[in-house]
DNA sequence: ACTAAAAAGGATAAAAATGGTCCTAAAGGC
DNA sequence: GCCTTTAGGACCATTTTTATCCTTTTTAGT
């Protein structure tokens, strides 16, 4: 259980390479996806996704590629995981407090919501730039 | 991500409501499974992995059920997760340290590996006892 | 012994999620 | 106009999830 998928685990090496280059620097998403060992076309997806959320530039044509659009000290990890995997929650019920009617009363939920906050709270306080510096991720 | 699958939703809900009951008292599957509201042949097939483990005992026969084998008090949240989904871990690195050769040097790993520490050390805490107790749970 | 009750275990299957691939279109540089 | 590169949509195979069903085994009660 709770195990981040491909496209998670992808789309945070996909960053973190990208974060490696020199600030505003375009990199074909080719050279991306080959160092970081991941399918070129999956990892396109991935960062059309960061495109619309404002992670990273595209630039199409020839000469084109994606840079980071903000600096990397401002993307954390958990920004990063959610975009791809949507919310972090160990159980159904707490994304959306409608969705269990149980809420109110189940320790159970509280349990849940405990273990959510601790893990919101430790990817909040990672960010990219760290991974990039600290990483001798391939 | 790191969602609880319904298979672990009803692990935990079957085995409070078994907690509930007088202990060492002998319950019929399809009662709980009604308590619950959780299909009957599905929770048949937990309560068969929780006997294997020592967590219930399982009668056959007229008369037959299921009853807890073990105080509700010693057994864990984690315990009752794990018994069904497997180990917890937010990426597949973690469990099997040889897995990820990037392991030794990967700053993302590390964070993964606090995220598990902590949701290892909340679900640890909570008895099933403390939850039959707490619990308005149907 | 017979019967009914109840769990054990195995096979099967529909639905959803995962992990991609492929093709065409659009945009930009030359 | 051509080549390069991303955008976006359709598609697809595999795996996982979420069960269901059937037969067997065990036990209690008569």
């Amino acid at each position: 259980m709770m195990e981040l998928t491909r496209k998670g685990e992808y789309a945070v090496r996909g960053i973190i390479h990208l974060a490696r280059q020199p600030y505003g620097n375009v990199a074909l998403l080719s050279d991306i996806a080959e160092e970081a060992d991941i399918p070129q076309t999956f990892l396109a997806k991935i960062f059309q996704q960061f495109a619309k959320l404002g992670f990273v530039n595209s630039y199409r044509g020839s000469g084109g590629g994606f840079s980071l659009a903000r600096p990397a000290s401002t993307i954390t990890l958990r920004q990063v995981v959610e975009a791809v995997e949507g919310p972090i929650a160990p159980n159904r019920c707490i994304p959306e407090a409608d969705a269990c009617q149980r809420s109110a009363t189940c320790a159970v939920h509280t349990v849940w919501r405990r273990v959510q906050l601790q893990a919101l709270e430790i990817l909040d306080g990672v960010t990219i730039e760290e991974l990039a510096r600290e990483s001798n991720i391939q």
